[in-house]
DNA sequence: TTCCCGACTTGCATACACGTCC
DNA sequence: GGACGTGTATGCAAGTCGGGAA
């Protein structure tokens, strides 16, 4: 293949003319999904806490990474209408319960952050970001000597610091935002780099080693068998144990803090609690810019210095939570309510961080799966060359999976086709008399499903109200399970039923006949002591049962598409275990705020460092904290052809001089990236470097991959991964946007606030929705009432003047005389009328905007939900307003968060 | 060191329920 | 009461990443 070289590009990494960082730009001129955020960068509020008091706040912390909250125990409603599981705390309770804890924790206190905001502004002189309030102005360094901004920028995302210069919406979303009209110089300084002896050395040489406080070398339970067969003596419907089973667990009640203590020996890889240590040695080690008068200090005792010397709430707070309380209350009463009726205990309390191979559970009793009924025939024939053909019932079966899906694109795609063609040919047999796809038609069959989805739509709704009931009672059972005596929902309990593979963008398996799946193709996982799950299809027996602890599934198979793979049946994500682990998370992001400093700095030096895999690491490093790229795993030939930052081709980005970057790719879910950037110079030519000398389907990166890549960040922070950048980016702009952007005003503003603040982190992300069909049939109908509405006040103005000079109104388009109404009136009801355009017209750009932008996404993944709770409490938004209730069981860890909670 | 398995999170589409408007 | 629009639940595909075997 012939290289294509990017002459244009040719760089020399020696190249001293790269005088330092340049300017990034964000787009405020086109209208696109990509454009991102780039708020202005401003002193942060007295109440925030900034990277210097947000470690340390964290570094007191429960050892389990819980704030130290104290959760009180509750039981848990019937099973019919699944619980808001914890209490939403209102702040008054938080505070009371806190009293029981005897560690609380600062993260959570506006104390201990306000205590912090002195020390740290003092502690941070480097590293700076300087807001310029300029529309596209030329590149420009600001004044690198002394800024208070420092630290609290470095808090933020670089996305919200950084400005890109043009983005190309994927689907032509209008996304520009006032925040957008600005942009950010940034100015990383890496202190002494020129003279760092250590400066070739890798990072981790420069960083302490990772300590392995609280890790043992020892297997946990478990963890050495890999599905080990266990024995199937006890296979289908033993009932060996029961009642003692459920007199001794069910009387259990989720164990705290003390009850996984020992679950701490299990640990493998360093824990956010482990991190304290960490910490000190990397700022003593590299020393980058906290050269605060404290550094001396151990971070240990600094906490203790700092969390003592708190002070008070403001008055402001305290109206707020009162008022906000009543909100979260509500949620709180009828919690309690309904757990009162439940047999079972049940705990808001998460347990501690349970990394792999740690015991996740003691007891674990459940139902097993449930499967899709057996197909059932209905004997309608579809046409080859015309004429009807006889089907069995699994041809027709195949052949229904096909004819339903007439109307999707799938059917304009050739690869769907042929691979459904492969499949359903095996099925027909040498000798059927279906010997080509193009013959068949599948008309009368499609015709006969529109048949059934009309008569079920005719239902009435009693009738639909008595399948839903018989539907909840058959599954039912299926949907609990206890474990550590706790009654928790299962996700996904039901098997997924047979049909086609439905893969996302251009996969190569797209159309393969997904088969039936069996009990024999089952392994169950529940507790040792636990009765194993009747099989619900007589005669047919499990895989395998296991007992293993240091996993959270309930049951798996193999993927029948792609057999390697497994299809996991966990826990639903109101759980606690998933809670733990989603708090866990988002704990990991924070610590990331206090390392971000120096991580920025040590990827800025190493743009041009001589080594390529080390520029190479830098380069992908500053693009996934900038861009909020996917780390980027390799694929196999049989997936679809996407990529993230570490496996992006050549032909993927475009380099603009003098310093532009140009992405365009298929990410994840083969949704388009197209961003455009203005980067760092050094960042431009490394790139440049990169290209030289290959094709465009070369990798950019070819020195790296993701394990490489993650494994040196995991020396500048522990268990930090190229994912937590997104996490950390995505929280951090949320908690910036709304704590500068929030004014007084009503609930309904305050909420819109929100909503902007959300849909930037979902253009940061790259979120995406596909454009609704009845998108535009929704924008015209507004367009005509908004239409309509404006030629009513014209009316009305005429009316107004004939008013004013003592005329009867004119008559209707009907031609009936209008009603006499008083010059007031009218201006009232031109008014109102005014007022409704106008809301229209908000709407309406509302939903243009948001047309190709998921929300949701953010909101479930990447936002951490302490910031909304506090952010909430703080401005006597009801809870509610943001949190549905599937996000409100998914977040109950969070409700009681401190109102003056930052992230 | 690389490869690949295994376990988990993330993400979009679709089905469905429910409220509002006419 | 039906059409329409919106929000939510569910399904399942497609990622990330740790860890052990080769």
């Amino acid at each position: 293949m012939a290289v294509e070289a990017p002459s244009k590009h040719v760089f020399d990494y020696d190249d001293e003319d790269d005088d330092g960082p340049v300017v990034f730009k964000r787009s405020n001129t086109s209208s696109s999904k990509q454009n991102q955020l780039n708020s202005e960068v401003k002193k942060a509020s007295s109440q925030r806490s900034d990277g210097q008091s947000g470690r340390q706040a964290s570094s007191v912390r429960a050892p389990n990474g819980q704030n130290s909250v104290a959760q009180t125990n509750k039981s848990i409603p019937p099973s019919k209408s699944p619980p808001i599981r914890s209490p939403i705390l209102s702040p008054k309770s938080s505070n009371s319960s806190s009293k029981a804890s005897p560690v609380r924790s600062p993260v959570v206190s506006s104390k201990a952050s306000t205590s912090f905001n002195d020390q740290s502004k003092q502690a941070s002189k480097q590293n700076k970001f300087t807001a310029v309030k300029e529309e596209k102005s030329p590149i420009k360094r600001t004044d690198e000597t002394n800024s208070d901004d420092d630290d609290d920028d470095d808090s933020k995302p670089l996305s919200a610091r950084l400005k890109g210069i043009s983005s190309q919406g994927n689907k032509g979303v209008s996304t520009s935002t006032p925040a957008q009209s600005q942009r950010f110089v940034p100015k990383i300084e890496v202190k002494g780099s020129a003279e760092d002896p250590d400066d070739d050395a890798p990072l981790s040489a420069r960083f302490s080693t990772k300590s392995n406080t609280g890790t043992s070398s020892s297997k946990p339970y478990g963890s050495h068998e890999k599905k080990p067969l266990a024995s199937k003596i006890q296979q289908n419907g033993s009932i060996m144990k029961v009642k003692q089973q459920k007199s001794s667990m069910l009387s259990d009640k989720r164990p705290l803090d003390k009850g996984n203590s020992s679950d701490q020996s299990y640990a493998k890889k360093p824990k956010i609690s482990d991190t304290p240590t960490m910490m000190k040695t990397k700022q003593v080690t590299v020393k980058a810019e906290k050269d605060d008068e404290d550094d001396h200090i151990p971070i240990s005792q600094r906490i203790k210095k700092s969390v003592s010397s708190v002070s008070k709430a403001s008055s402001v707070k305290q109206k707020a939570t009162k008022v906000v309380s009543s909100s979260f209350k509500k949620i709180n009463k009828k919690s309690k309510k309904d757990m009162k009726k439940s047999k079972y205990s049940k705990s808001t309390k998460l347990s501690p961080s349970s990394g792999d191979g740690q015991k996740k559970w003691s007891t674990l009793v459940h139902n097993g799966v449930i499967f899709p009924p057996p197909y059932k025939p209905h004997g309608v024939k579809m046409l080859y060359d015309g004429r009807p053909v006889d089907l069995t019932p699994e041809q027709e079966e195949v052949a229904t999976m096909f004819a339903v899906m007439q109307e999707t694109d799938y059917m304009s795609k050739p690869q769907f086709k042929k691979n459904f063609w492969e499949d359903w040919s095996k099925l027909l047999g040498r000798n059927h008399v279906i010997k080509s796809l193009d013959k068949c038609d599948f008309t009368p069959i499609y015709e006969w499903h529109l048949q059934e989805k009309e008569k079920k739509k005719q239902m009435s709704s009693e009738e639909k109200k008595a399948l839903k009931e018989e539907k909840l009672m058959q599954e039912e059972k299926y949907m609990w399970a206890i474990v550590d005596g706790v009654k928790e929902k299962v996700g996904n309990f039901r098997v997924e039923p047979p049909g086609l593979f439905r893969g996302r963008g251009e996969h190569p398996k797209m159309g393969k006949l997904k088969r039936r799946i069996r009990p024999c193709d089952i392994t169950i996982n529940i507790g040792k002591d636990a009765p194993i799950p009747e099989c619900p299809i007589p005669g047919e027996r499990w895989k395998d049962i296991k007992h293993d602890n240091t996993v959270t599934w309930l049951a798996f198979w193999n993927d029948p598409i792609n057999p390697k793979e497994f299809k996991y049946v966990f826990l639903a994500a109101s759980s606690s275990l998933k809670g733990q682990s989603d708090k866990e998370k988002y704990e990991k992001a924070r610590l990331l705020k206090d390392y971000i400093k120096n991580i920025r700095a040590a990827y800025t030096k190493d743009f041009t460092a001589k080594d390529v895999t080390k520029r190479q690491i830098a380069v992908a490093t500053y693009l996934i904290d900038k861009l909020a790229l996917r780390a980027g795993n390799e694929k196999d030939d049989d997936e679809a052809d996407t990529v993230g930052c570490c496996t992006l081709k050549v032909g993927n980005v475009e380099c603009i001089p003098p310093n532009k970057l140009k992405f365009d790719f298929l990410g994840k879910d083969s949704i388009q990236y197209v961003n455009t950037v203005e980067v760092e110079l050094p960042v431009y030519k490394a790139i440049g470097q990169f290209q030289t000398g290959k094709s465009k389907s070369d990798d950019l990166f070819d020195e790296l991959d993701t394990s490489k890549l993650n494994a040196h960040l995991k020396e500048l922070m522990p268990g930090l991964t190229a994912k937590v950048f997104r996490t950390f980016n995505a929280s951090i702009t949320l908690d910036d946007m709304l704590n500068k952007e929030t004014k007084d005003g009503d609930v309904a503003e305050k909420v819109v606030i929100y909503q902007r603040a959300n849909k930037e982190v979902a253009i940061i992300c790259n979120h995406q929705r596909s454009i609704s069909k009845s998108h535009s049939a929704q924008m015209s109908r507004l367009t005509e009432k908004i239409n309509e509405l404006k030629g009513l006040v014209k009316e009305l103005k005429t009316d107004l003047d004939r008013a004013k000079k003592g005329k009867p109104p004119l008559k209707d388009a009907d031609g009936k005389q209008k009603r006499n109404l008083t010059p007031e009136a009218i201006e009232k009801k031109i008014a109102q009328t005014n007022v409704k355009i106008e809301k229209m017209e908000r709407d309406m750009q509302t939903k243009e905007d948001l047309k190709t932008v998921a929300l949701g996404t953010s909101k479930i993944n990447y936002l951490d939900p302490r910031i909304t709770v506090a952010w909430c409490k703080r401005h006597e938004v009801p809870i509610e307003k943001i949190f549905n209730k599937s996000l409100l069981a998914k977040f109950a860890w969070a409700m009681d968060v401190d109102p003056d909670f930052r992230f």
